[in-house]
DNA sequence: CGTATTTGACCCGCGC
DNA sequence: GCGCGGGTCAAATACG
């Protein structure tokens, strides 16, 4: 066995679909995952947020903040859909949902998904500019299986050092076959 | 008091 | 067109 007090899955080869309809990301599949690289990505005019407008709310002044998320077709050109496409997911056994990876998390959102008793939690990267998000789901049939889904990529460096991989790996534990 | 989290509402795509 | 499922926002709250 290798996992002794941990386990990673790293994600699955992009291209590895023969069939070429990879429609089936069925999370039934306790460890089988897949990273999924939306080339087109954009969201056709996503959330233009109008609610604002009818709560009354004069000010709306967070426009800064909906900016960097809009990721609006032809505004920044190719980097857009390269950002989009930075998205890969992992399981890790752990029984803590928050893995420290040196980056500080903002949690944005908490649903309840129907294939899983557990709340998927959101999180975005809180560096200016970069809009990395981040969503964290517990399996429901393993407990102890975590699955971490990044979506973009950084624009800044690490914030704390990398020796604080050990320190992930000793939160990852937690976990003894003995 | 500033920042992160909580949490209900809203938005949007899709299936019926 | 409506309901459902999933993703996001933002006001309120918690926490240092």
């Amino acid at each position: 066995m290798l996992m002794e007090k941990y386990q990673i899955f790293l994600p699955v080869s992009d291209q590895s679909s023969p069939s070429g309809s990879p429609s089936s990301l069925n999370m039934a599949n306790p460890f089988i995952y897949f990273h999924g690289e939306n080339e087109n990505g954009v969201r056709p005019g996503s959330r233009t947020r109008n609610v604002d407008a009818k709560h009354s709310d004069p000010q709306t002044s967070r426009v800064s903040n909906n900016s960097e998320i809009k990721a609006e077709p032809g505004m920044r050109g190719g980097e857009n859909s390269e950002f989009r496409k930075h998205k890969y997911a992992f399981q890790t056994r752990s029984q803590v949902d928050i893995l420290d990876d040196g980056y500080r998390w903002r949690k944005y959102g908490q649903k309840i998904v129907k294939n899983s008793k557990f709340p998927r939690s959101y999180y975005r990267c809180t560096s200016n500019g970069c809009g990395v998000k981040k969503q964290v789901q517990r399996n429901s049939k393993d407990e102890e299986i975590v699955v971490t889904t990044y979506e973009g990529k950084h624009t800044h460096p690490t914030e704390r050092c990398t020796e604080n991989i050990e320190d992930i790996l000793r939160q990852m534990q937690t976990y003894t076959p003995f």
